[in-house]
DNA sequence: GCACCTTTAGGATGATTGTCCTAGATCGTC
DNA sequence: GACGATCTAGGACAATCATCCTAAAGGTGC
């Protein structure tokens, strides 16, 4: 257990407590309490909070592309791998009730702190909007696929942070149902083009 | 030039800075330069920061429910209604995409701070969306009114999240396009239940 | 011109912040 | 079992924070 476990401890908990207050309400202390280190361990590992901000951002990068790779590997048509996006705010209905969308979030705080590291955020935002490009491309939409992935994730912005708001388990269920039976109807319409 | 003009520009000033720059990284010096006073005048106006939060609340609170009888005033359609908070994301466009929707971004700051206010915050949101059933009731939606109104009040914090994050224009226009156009389809819907 | 209330100024306070430093503990390697 | 590198602990630092205090200025009524 030597100090790549100890780092990587930090950055969980980092990344947790970014996540359930914020980046710019967290302390040094909060994480180093989390993690149960002296702060001066702290500091081996991390000399500024730019620096442990810059391992949550590469860590969160890192564990949506695995996600979306998995998603990839498990195979299936792109309107399923699209729909496994789209369940992801009931599969983390809970925490997003709490604390809304962990992308979306940082995104927006950072950009209002005007911090250095808010483009490197962005990209986890840009890194959705890629795949479901490439996705809605997959599946037949062409020119228009930048503007449906575009709209997907614009929805699932707008969903979390209703549901952080309101705690309405329903809503989240039927604009989930609509948004899939939008993206039926989609994927319906591009196969009709084949013809 | 009294009391009262003074304390209405230091709510004014912390409205401002708390949008821009979020409620928790905004201080009690940022504000009072701002307004070019001193930290103690500031205190005899507001004695906690807590203070400041709940009449920036209140005054977004009652900007927010002016700006709706407004439209109500003016007359015209439900539909017509609802067209112009959805036209909201355009007019505000540039401060949307500087630091997001100020209703959306302070309910999900606070949430996170399990703030005090934050349910006086969340009701900034329930006017939002009362207002919006309400105007799809009258529409005919019946029911439906209140699914309908929380997927349009979604949709507008989804559109603010991406506008913040990509400052695209262009993604802005074609979400307004599209919803304006469901908006449409709803209303003709809802016209031709008559026969 | 005096008394009174509202408003303003600016310094003081203790807590917390991010950052830094030094001294000791633990480790693998020989 | 000794040595150098890695890791940990905890105190010190100046800056900033929200909050509080006292004193003076400004205005109003008599």
């Amino acid at each position: 257990m030597a100090g790549k476990a100890t780092r990587q401890q930090i950055v969980d908990a980092a990344d947790q407590l970014f996540y359930s207050q914020g980046f710019d309400h967290t302390s040094f202390a909060d994480i180093a309490a989390a993690v149960e280190i002296s702060r001066g361990n702290f500091y081996y590992h991390f000399r500024t909070k730019d620096e442990i901000l810059d391992a949550v951002i590469a860590k969160r990068l890192a564990d949506r592309q695995a996600l979306l790779a998995s998603w990839d590997e498990r195979g299936g048509t792109a309107q399923q791998r699209i729909a496994c996006f789209i369940r992801i705010v009931i599969i983390n209905q809970s925490k997003i009730m709490a604390w809304g969308c962990p992308v979306g979030t940082l995104t927006s705080e950072l950009e209002k702190l005007e911090h250095a590291s808010r483009n490197r955020a962005n990209e986890i935002m840009a890194l959705f909007r890629d795949w479901l490009v490439a996705r809605f491309e997959e599946m037949g939409s062409g020119a228009a696929a930048q503007e449906h992935a575009l709209h997907v994730l614009s929805w699932s912005q707008g969903v979390a942070t209703l549901a952080q708001t309101f705690k309405d388990e329903a809503f989240v269920r039927r604009e989930v149902e609509q948004i899939l039976a939008w993206l039926e109807d989609l994927a319906d319409g591009e196969r009709s083009k084949d013809f």
